[in-house]
DNA sequence: CGCCAGATTGAGGACGCTCAATTCTGGTGG
DNA sequence: CCACCAGAATTGAGCGTCCTCAATCTGGCG
């Protein structure tokens, strides 16, 4: 019987973090799921709903909506390929905030219960899933830090180095930033204005360091703009070095 | 054989979002334990150190702290009494950010190799401590959102408001956040300068909601600060209702 | 070829920052 | 009990980054 693609590319992602036995992959990989299509700006989940799955982006990218009276719009989280998007909503089904379709994409949408169960009877998991949110949080914490004290230019280039690095699953990120983002997209995440990211993409491209052309971000010169950004990709924990420790305490 | 009273705390505001068995609830009083005291301005943990020790916060306030090479400070999460400020720590020892006590603290140190075969053994245990990370992770979004599209005023409203239910466990905030917290501390947490905040301050002092004084801050009109920050204590999950319907999925 | 969303550019204004001077507070020692 | 001191709070003036509100340009598509 086939697995889903989706499936396999989680469980690989996992693995980047955590030592999987045999048994805790083939539960993953046994889940069931239901395919979505959404269009560019679609909900996903409105804020306030109460769901029972979790949702497993297969292409394209989604985003965490935070929203303002006045309508200003704060993404607090963006998820790519092979990103579990709301893993956190298995612990709290009801929604803090909204997920939207940032461009066209496909979900493959998990029951609760399944990823639950798995958690319970495999205590690894429970550890990989558990870790995973973990590293979602240190990706939060430094996009706080971008948003309280680094300056326009400095901002955008964290988050296209970052964006660089979890693409590739490496700490030296690919050149090449193919998600269709539109700079107003950029803005929502980066706490700025349209036009801002606009002037502060034209410094970064006079100083040869990224560029922005059709529907994609070029990387001209990585040290520079990880430079500019002061970026240090430890806090994506996507090398398995550094998180062996714990995998080594796990009971046999 | 005495248990200790911050253990007793921890237990207390876990299950202020989960449901624990009292084979649970035993398994984390009868952790050991490490009493320290820190001054203000103590590192807890430097940044890179590498840690096999939770911190259970009994007294005093802590700090996540992120620093740009400028020396540029930003908070990104605030612990008090009851909060384990870095369980997150038992799932990546390494530490990406520092942790630093504000104000004189005392802090309990629990050896992660205890948390984590209290988790693997009791999955309502495992649950509890991932939704506690999944609520920080909601937390930290919170700020995202102010930093992000709250203008000062709104941004200090809101981060009183949430110490003030944190505090107080509770939707609806106790009027005095008694913490010994300094202008410069605030700054920090809300991306702002110091001088700013006191200009804010008394902002929200001459409109009547809030105000700063000694090493207190009151809270004057908890219904107009609410507004003011458009705050929605959601969020917090303050409440065990919502977070209910897990609790029955679990395994009897 | 015309249309439209998105990108780009310009001009002016506001919010928060920097740098400094001054006042206030609480803890200390005489 | 009071004088003193250091750290914190408060206030002022000037400036810079980023925002607002437009107008114009561009590229992809029908």
């Amino acid at each position: 019987v086939g697995v889903s693609e989706a499936l396999r590319l989680f469980v690989r992602r996992l693995e980047i973090r955590s030592v999987l036995a045999a048994q805790e992959r083939a539960a993953v990989l046994a889940w069931p799921e239901q395919v979505q299509r959404f269009r560019a700006n679609e909900d996903v989940i409105r804020l306030g709903d109460t769901v029972d799955t979790v949702c497993l982006v297969s292409d394209g990218i989604l985003a965490r909506v935070e929203q303002l009276v006045n309508g200003n719009r704060q993404v607090t989280a963006l998820y790519v390929a092979g990103d579990m998007a709301d893993l956190p909503s298995a612990m709290l089904p009801h929604a803090s905030s909204g997920l939207v379709a940032l461009t066209e994409a496909t979900v493959h949408r998990i029951p609760h219960r399944h990823v639950l169960a798995s958690a319970d009877s495999l205590p690894g998991l429970a550890r990989a899933f558990w870790r995973d949110c973990v590293v979602d949080t240190y990706i939060i914490a430094q996009w706080l830090l971008s948003l309280g004290r680094r300056d326009a230019r400095a901002r955008l280039a964290h988050l296209l180095c970052e964006l660089s690095c979890r693409l590739a699953g490496d700490t030296r990120g690919q050149p090449v930033i193919n998600l269709n983002l539109r700079q107003a997209h950029l803005a929502d995440a980066l706490g700025l204005t349209s036009v801002h990211v606009n002037r502060t993409l034209r410094v970064l491209r006079e100083e040869r360091a990224a560029l922005h052309v059709g529907r994609r971000f070029e990387i001209l010169d990585w040290d520079r703009l990880a430079a500019i950004a002061e970026f240090d990709p430890a806090y994506l924990h996507l090398n398995r070095e550094e998180t062996a420790a714990p995998a080594a305490l796990r009971p046999e």
